[in-house]
DNA sequence: TTACCTCGAGATCA
DNA sequence: CTCGAGGTAA
């Protein structure tokens, strides 16, 4: 039994196979459909016989209660992006001016999710989503249900495969035609119904949904013994992924531009979306010369087709109050589809560029979404325009009516009364938010609640807020009362560093908070140090040092930590020891331009274990840290017989990956 | 900026 | 059933 069990998993393997990856099968689907089911029967019947890459796995597992977080072995980096000739041929100067001519891959960019497999001893054992590149979810059970996905490969590769999901067109159509005939939602976009789908805490619904999967790169090529991009991709392909056949080859800039001018006028025809065209250097040793900058490959950059254009009306002119007091503009528009989503606002930025661009309610308005997510007005239509009058910058705050006033050099338009309103409430929203003391259940919705109806007016009251405040208002019964109070309890605990960020001090964001948290440990140790003490702490300057001695000595602020003292909100910080001492006592220098590193978070790591950075070499210079074009510095520290290491091996020596 | 999923809870109706 | 919050992705 068992082998007959394991022949009819081979065997729906295979056609599947041919079916979702090929696109070429070769029995009809009533076969398939009635091999399959007799393989579920006999694994229920047999279950000791049941395995994990058996086909009958890709109809869903068990339901998640959520999924759990994952971390990317190397970082899943994004591309640098070219929106036209100009910036490819650039691209193309670049490389060659650091490896001379070369063959370039030209591939489609798929619109749909990133997603990174894995696979140990050539079984799929862990699928993830990008997340923010180092971080990413758990999806495994989601994506086994993507039967172009190999649950088993040909060799028994340990690796990591990364590709894009997506659903096809027609999948798409039909999944629309379905949910109208239940008279349920319909989905805006293929892109949206594959993230929507992968997303499904129940594995069965995500099976359902036809999604397919495009496999475009290999993290550890070492096993596939490869030499370019070009056999990368024919080894997937021989281990049973599937990869996007319309790839070229090409041998120069011109063979790109010939392929990209292609598929602009043929996208269309696909049954897929795509966004653009990914250019890669096909050699390896290639790719290994040119390196990473701190967020992209050097031998790769993203071609992106030029946003599309629609007009439609400019409704009004939104003002928003800012915690900073900062007047923003937004555009309110009509309501039109661009680029798969409805967009009914965009963010004019400031006043000056409502200005520049001469834009005016009422106009009919061009717009697009830049970078395919934020969207921009463009311009308004000169020719359709009636009598509609210049747009004034406000004089006036649209939040409190006191005056505005704007600085000299600066481009925003200010609110400069302290006690306004508007600002007030986005300063609480703003300390309740995640990155600040992150109180559950307070959003803005009910930030705004509460100060309307007159219980909070800074964010000393929300801990003086009790049941008899929150139970009598809208949509406040008696368990989310209780869940709120809770968590306003519980992040009285947050360490300092959280009460910092909250506290809204200009340019003192999360990172210069937790710098400033761990080198003072309390509140007051902060209040209580001059600029000069401040800007030793490594990564802090003048500008952040300013802005905490002036905001720290105004009384309001002196009062409002008296405030929150008064119902112990914490004010320490647990100090957290050096990493290492790895370089007590040592002296660096930093020379040439590192790539992984700014020279601030090399200066950091130095500080962080026990090192000092000097900025020449002499011979009391421990360790010359040298990166790309280093110059003199260089030569000085080899005739004076001083230590030399490259970017690598200092990321090896601070414990960094390199 | 928009769209999607999930959760918890309040509101509504039978 | 509907809403708000919270999270994620492009």
């Amino acid at each position: 039994m068992e082998e007959k069990i394991k022949a009819l998993q081979d065997k729906l393997n295979r056609y599947n196979y041919e079916y979702h990856v090929l696109d070429a099968p070769s029995v009809p689907d009533s076969e398939y459909d009635k091999l399959l089911h007799e393989l579920i029967e006999l694994e229920a019947a047999y279950p000791e016989f049941k395995t994990d890459t058996s086909p009958t796995v890709r109809v869903g597992g068990a339901v998640l209660d959520r999924f759990r977080k994952v971390q990317h072995d190397t970082p899943m980096l994004s591309l640098g992006n070219a929106f036209d000739e100009d910036s490819l041929r650039a691209f193309d100067k670049r490389v060659r001016e650091a490896v001379g001519e070369v063959e370039y891959m030209c591939e489609l960019k798929i619109d749909g999710l990133a997603v990174s497999l894995k696979y140990e001893d050539g079984k799929f054992v862990q699928g993830a989503t990008r997340g923010d590149g180092t971080v990413g979810e758990d999806i495994t059970a989601n994506l086994r249900t993507i039967r172009a996905i190999p649950l088993e490969l040909t060799s028994s590769l340990s690796f990591e495969v990364r590709g894009e999901a997506y659903m096809p067109k027609p999948a798409f159509e039909k999944l629309n035609e379905a949910r109208e005939a239940k008279g349920e939602a319909l989905f805006q976009n293929p892109r949206n119904a594959a993230a929507g789908s992968l997303r499904q805490l129940d594995p069965k619904l995500a099976g359902k949904r036809n999604l397919s999967i495009f496999l475009y790169s290999v993290n550890d090529l070492s096993g596939l013994s490869a030499k370019t991009q070009d056999e990368a991709l024919k080894r997937l392909d021989g281990e049973g992924f599937k990869t996007n056949r319309e790839r070229r080859l090409v041998d120069d800039i011109e063979g790109v531009l010939d392929y990209v001018g292609y598929w602009s006028n043929r996208r269309n025809d696909l049954d897929y979306d795509i966004d653009g065209i990914v250019i890669k250097v096909n050699a390896l040793n290639a790719q290994e010369q040119l390196g990473f900058t701190a967020k992209s490959p050097r031998w790769a950059i993203a071609y992106k087709f030029p946003a599309e254009e629609v007009v439609t009306d400019l409704l009004d002119i939104e003002l928003t109050v800012g915690r900073t007091g900062a007047i923003t503009p937004t555009a309110l528009l009509k309501p039109v589809k661009v680029a798969g989503t409805t967009v009914a606002r965009a963010s004019l930025h400031n006043h000056e560029l409502i200005e520049q661009k001469d834009i005016r309610i009422n106009d009919k308005v061009i717009i697009r979404k830049a970078g395919d997510i934020i969207p921009e007005v463009v311009r308004p239509i000169l020719e359709e325009r009636t009598d509609q009058k210049v747009y004034k910058a406000p004089t006036e705050c649209p939040g409190c009516g006191h005056e505005t006033v704007k600085l000299e050099d600066e481009v925003a338009i200010r609110c400069i009364n302290p006690g306004c309103p508007a600002q007030l409430v986005e300063g609480m929203i703003h300390f309740v938010s995640r990155t600040a003391m992150n109180i559950d259940g307070l959003g803005e919705k009910v930030v705004k609640q509460l100060f309307d109806a007159g219980l909070i007016n800074d964010v000393g009251d929300i801990y003086a807020l009790t049941r008899e405040d929150l139970l009598p208002l809208e949509r406040m019964g008696e368990k989310k009362t209780t869940n709120l109070l809770e968590a306003i309890e519980a992040s009285k605990a947050n360490p300092l560093r959280k009460l910092l960020v909250g506290l809204g001090i200009r340019f003192v964001g999360a990172k210069a908070s937790e710098l400033i948290a761990q080198e003072f440990g309390t509140m007051d140790e902060i209040m209580a140090q001059p600029k000069e003490r401040l800007v030793e702490v490594p990564e802090i300057g003048e500008k952040i040092a300013d802005s905490i001695v002036t905001y720290t000595h105004h009384p309001d602020f002196r009062a409002l930590v008296d405030k929150l003292k008064h119902y112990s909100v914490n004010m320490t910080e647990e100090v957290q020891e050096a990493a290492s001492n790895a370089f007590e006592g040592m002296t660096f220098v930093l020379t040439g331009k590192l790539e992984q590193l700014t020279r601030n978070e090399a200066k950091a790591l130095i500080e962080d274990a026990g090192g000092k950075v000097a900025g020449s070499v002499s011979q009391k210079t421990d360790v010359v840290v040298a990166g790309e074009e280093a110059g003199s510095k260089l030569e000085t520290a080899q005739s004076l017989g001083v230590s030399v290491w490259d970017e690598a091996e200092f990321l090896e020596k601070t414990g960094r990956q390199s």
